[in-house]
DNA sequence: CGGTCTCTTGACGGAGTTCAAAGCTAGTGG
DNA sequence: CCACTAGCTTTGAACTCCGTCAAGAGACCG
């Protein structure tokens, strides 16, 4: 399980082997069964969870009362809290695993002395903290600039293999409509190529 | 100017003497005039830019030809299109002064030579990439959650004083709709309190 | 002061939501 | 291994929020 993390560590960062044990040391093993929660909303993000395999969603409850996604996440990415787990706030986000999930997890305390000690590291969590800005800051201008239909083509030109891996009522909520109208653009593609 | 600079630094992170003289030595300063346009659509994004002072404007042309702002930057922020500079490609953003701005620049190599030689500054430059990815965050969730007149209501409690600071149809942009709507929203307001 | 940029107002239109109901699928226990 | 149920998807009608278009009123700058 960690020669898969060192694998991704080693794609964008250049480490120690002496770096590599330390974090082996600190890193915890877990798996999740389908539908377990993560994290619950409301209580603090102690962890960065590295996805080895599997598939997890974080989402909160909006002011309606559904249930809205905010990210998903598979194998080889980062899941966490992020504002909760810098700021030790209670978190707005639940995650929970979609389907079993063998993870790797580092606490603040380990984060931070890994960083510390770990130039290559840090590097490392730099460049995924680069990462995910970019495909935030791609996400907004996606939600300003597209229609629905739009952007329902376009997650399904980046992501062909994923819309299949979860239910089309989470797709929609992470895609920011509702389920029956996710349905209606589905209705009008197939009719169109008919 | 650079005072500002490594005040805004120490705030975050503790950094060597040296390295502060090996930024200043890197940093370009500049100052943009009113409308002046810092970063055009298309061109690489050579600079990471600090506002000492002033006000910028990050916006491209969407679908319909219609400016869509991305965001805003004021005194002691960092712009500056991250996907264009870390990536190397063309920018899909235009940067444009909306005062007259001074400012202080950074290019890749500079920038690359300070992760390198500065844990210090490494560590700095890590920091506000968590901040921006924890806003950027937050904004997704505002924007999936909120109708355009909580948006409204939201940005103005958490920035009161930058209202008058740009004209309303930028603000309206940025927010996510049209000049003409939030005009119907403060008109709704000012009766509200009537 | 004259022109351009900005803000307001109102009528109309459309993308997407809400609600309700029916059809489908997959997991689960007997 | 079938039947039952709960969860998921589809459909359609009514509705709502916000955009579009057009016109007018201010406001700022040379």
């Amino acid at each position: 399980m960690v020669d898969q993390l060192i694998a991704h560590i080693r794609k964008f960062s250049t480490v120690e082997e002496a770096d590599l044990i330390l974090l082996e040391s600190l890193i915890r093993r877990k798996t999740y069964q389908k539908k377990e929660l993560v994290l619950p909303a409301g209580h603090r993000c102690h962890y960065q969870h590295f996805i080895v395999s599997g598939c997890m969603r974080s989402f909160f409850i909006n002011n309606k009362g559904v249930e809205q996604i905010v990210n998903f996440g598979i194998e080889n990415w980062w899941m966490t809290d992020y504002d909760s787990f810098v700021n030790e706030r209670a978190s707005a986000l639940n995650i929970q695993a979609l389907e079993e999930c063998e993870v790797l997890s580092i606490n603040k305390l380990g984060f931070d002395e890994l960083i510390r000690k770990s130039s290559g590291l840090a590097n490392y969590f730099r460049i995924i903290l680069e990462k995910r800005h970019i495909a935030d800051q791609r996400r907004i201008q996606y939600m300003f600039n597209l229609t629905g239909e739009e952007i329902y083509d376009t997650f399904f030109n980046l992501n062909p293999e994923f819309i299949q891996r979860v239910p089309q009522y989470m797709l929609a909520s992470y895609l920011g409509f509702t389920p029956e109208f996710l349905s209606k653009i589905r209705k009008k593609k197939s009719q169109g190529l008919s």
